[in-house]
DNA sequence: TTGTATGCGTTATCAA
DNA sequence: TTGATAACGCATACAA
């Protein structure tokens, strides 16, 4: 069933029924309604790659996770869906995984599809900041659809980030620790990203601007896995009062170990999380973590998506917003 | 840069670039080494609307989640995406609600696009139990393109169904409490989907089998947050000695519950969650809960559509798993 | 307001 | 082994 069956059955031309299957003012009513019940009583649906071999668009939206099975990353895609669905945009979802090579393919898969925006989310599309190229094939993107990146920093032409402020909010938590008197603080990380360095740094500051002296000893690297994160501590067995980790379940790791240890949170052991997901809520006690806002930076995304695509050019290329503490009962504060 | 500029470039005719383009055999050495050439140089890849049109596919697959930000789901999308991936498909996800409308819109969506096969992922698309009816746009679904459904049962003409067990499994999970002494079960559900109803079938057994009788108190319904579980049963107050839930979340409610009413766990009220999130490991104690197979079911899902897509037709039209209980530290075996 | 004709970039058929 | 050409189904410029 095709736009030539729906004419003939009609009584009119292909032209005519294209305009009213696009909505043209061009078009009497009544032909338009006769055209209509033809289209409903036949079921007739527009051949997209039809359409999108003409116009070159098929009105879709591509999204890039390293991951779906983590919370952020799919709170993300939850929202970014709802929203471009809602907006008249269809999803192509790719998990590139974290290697170069995978994030290059995909984002070449996506683009031979020719959508009209490409969303990478996550900071780990910002590189490890050891080299400019490793973010080219982003900038290459750019060149044909706008890019926005969410929670990750690259600079280029097109190239549009929607950031988390990681390392104030990081600054301010480890300062909030400082401040009610833990001495000993513990940096939990399980990479090397644009938002780890960020929290790095802020941790960084904070103690510097405390006075206290920086130790290596401080700043761990680990797998991001309760388990396999409270068995690590357990190896080497640090002594610390305090931990903030770049994600929950890396914090969540660490309250496991206390409890393996017999040490009492918050009381010997203060822990903040990252991201707030809803395994700070299913621990015990429940985790202090530090909301990145996904939900925000996504809504500020989906706005700027259909902006840049109605013709607006007047989008910051970087945007940045607070991250905010959420107190729970792993923290005395 | 299409066909034409590369035949152009190359010397030779459109039809030998695509030959060369798709990997015919018919081709000489020479000629496909040339073409090769010019389209590595010139960063030539087909329009994939066009290769559309032509073929009427686009390698792509359509999975349907009623919602990404649960972790069962995305754990199935996550190994879904990454196979079809590698068997060159791609996929195009839609999250449409649990409303039968929101499942039709995305369904029609879907088919728009011309997809090779469609997964609908959860016990949702199954539908309430109340009438046939309402599972009809996935007949229709079916053919267009095969249709499976992981833990969901639909009957119908190329429609797949790869199952667990629930009820076997659940049967079992209660007989066990029931072996172990306790006399005071608390059934959890947040949903009368098709599985939901096998697990509530499964428990009810367990019980008759027990000689225990079967009241409409044991069987409660609720939201699926921790919070709102906790807060439900501190308002009703029930006694009961073990809890199953047809969820991780809504079993550590019942933790919560417990750990606010001063009971132990597993001494006082022993708790199995479902689906053997990574929630159930954050939780303290940690959760016994059922494993619903979900990676498995979706291996076999994959296996399957291949298997179609490559001609062979000889694909059951239903298989069920077995879950298995992974115990931990809220019950007490 | 409606219709005709053309282009979009492939694949595939049929000749050569 | 290669090339010319006809689909594929739609949007749209232009003509009527």
């Amino acid at each position: 069933m095709n736009i030539y069956d729906i004419a003939k059955l009609s009584g009119v031309s292909i032209a005519t029924v294209s305009r009213v299957v696009n909505g043209s003012e061009k078009v009497s009513e009544k032909t338009r309604s006769k055209v209509l019940d033809i289209i409903r009583q036949e079921g007739y649906t527009p051949n997209v790659f039809a359409q999108g071999l003409g116009i070159g668009t098929m009105h879709t939206v591509g999204i890039l996770v390293p991951t779906i099975s983590d919370q952020y990353m799919a709170k993300c895609v939850s929202y970014l869906e709802d929203q471009l669905t809602v907006h008249g945009y269809d999803c192509i979802l790719s998990c590139s995984g974290f290697s170069i090579e995978g994030k290059e393919a995909r984002t070449q898969m996506l683009l031979s599809k020719h959508i009209d925006a490409l969303v990478f989310v996550g900071s780990t599309y910002s590189g490890s900041g050891e080299s400019v190229e490793e973010t080219d094939y982003i900038r290459e993107a750019a060149k044909q659809a706008p890019v926005f990146i969410i929670n990750g920093y690259v600079k280029g032409d097109n190239v549009f980030c929607r950031l988390c402020d990681d390392r104030t909010a990081m600054r301010e938590a480890v300062g909030a620790l400082l401040a009610h008197g833990r001495k000993d603080i513990l940096f939990l990380t399980d990479s090397r990203s644009y938002s780890a360095r960020e929290k790095t740094a802020g941790c960084i500051e904070a103690l510097e601007g405390a006075g206290i002296p920086v130790r290596d000893e401080m700043f761990l690297h680990t797998e991001n896995r309760i388990h396999a994160v409270r068995d690590y501590l357990l190896s080497i067995n640090p002594v610390f009062d305090a931990a903030v980790a770049t994600d929950d379940g890396i914090a969540i790791g660490a309250v496991k170990f206390a409890q393996e240890k017999g040490l009492s949170v918050p009381g010997d052991l203060c822990v903040i999380g990252y991201n707030n997901s809803s395994l700070a809520v299913a621990c015990n006690p429940e985790l202090t973590s530090i909301d990145s806002r996904a939900e925000l930076l996504c809504r500020e995304t989906i706005d700027n998506i259909l902006a840049i695509l109605h013709g607006d050019a007047s989008i910051p290329a970087c945007s940045i917003q607070p991250g905010r503490l959420i107190s729970r009962k792993t923290t005395d504060f």
